[in-house]
DNA sequence: GTGGATTTACTCGGATAGAAAGTGTCCGAGTACTGATGG
DNA sequence: CCATCAGTACTCGGACACTTTCTATCCGAGTAAATCCAC
């Protein structure tokens, strides 16, 4: 079990467009050459950024990535969650009685979790990290 | 990004043999059985188990698995990382510096989840919820 | 110069393909219990 | 009655195949700014 790449490179790229010029809008290029990335591979991987309301997309000449207005709220898990996915960790899926105890169990792990990247996000990340990138 | 369903199987035959009579070896089959899985299958996930020295195999006719002495000790972080391996969630893989802030991030959530894990032993779960089984 | 057409520099999204991991099956080998056989 | 031998019921582990997910590429289409060209 892990974290697939695209999530990887989405936390990076938000990290970047955070600590980048707000409003002007970074071309796929750059931001792929950043990270060593297939320029198309990453735009497919932001695409779903886009449709997640957290950065919008400039067709045409100068165009590119730019976050959007309320940015700022947008925490590691909602990243997270716009590539992987929102299922849960764990399906017991099999019937031995109504709420399965390992279920829960796990269940609760992965709360805790995610109550620690809800509470992150990347506006403040790339405050305290303005260097990184 | 989910526990694979080996987890899963690793999991319930773990509550299922703390429930089970002790020192009796319980065949693969009925194991299998009682989980829906091909019992060639389970045995190969089980034999993860068994090198991680949580439970030993007993050949020949009335064989079976049989948990082992200290097993009382082991929690579900233990069990987890036999199948999945002890890897962690997530690998930056990218050089911007010494010490990726967002590898940090993630990684101290994944401890909250391990912490939680490693809290809950497979005996304690047995004895709560002893008739689920 | 001014307006419109062309070029250029981008993103978008579907189709496709390769790679890796997860899931599952098959089979030959080994092991321990059971029962039969022969002295 | 006892020792040995075959039979049976299991597990073990490697090899193989299938499926799904991830990763990545290719290419045609659309879009907007910049440039060029005719008037």
């Amino acid at each position: 079990m892990k974290y697939s790449k695209a999530t990887n490179y989405a936390l990076h790229t938000m990290l970047f467009l955070a600590a980048a010029t707000p409003n002007k809008p970074v071309g796929v290029q750059k931001l792929a050459e950043k990270q060593e990335v297939s320029p198309t591979y990453l735009s497919k991987i932001l695409t779903k950024l886009v449709k997640a309301g957290m950065i919008e997309s400039a067709s045409g000449a100068n165009g590119g990535y730019r976050l959007k207005r309320n940015w700022e709220n947008v925490t590691f898990l909602d990243i997270i969650h716009a590539i992987e996915g929102t299922a849960s960790l764990f399906d017991c899926s099999l019937d031995h009685g109504p709420d399965c105890p390992i279920q829960q169990v796990v269940l609760a792990a992965e709360q805790k979790m995610e109550a620690h990247l809800r509470n992150q996000t990347m506006a403040e990340l790339a405050q305290t990290h303005k260097i990184v990138f």
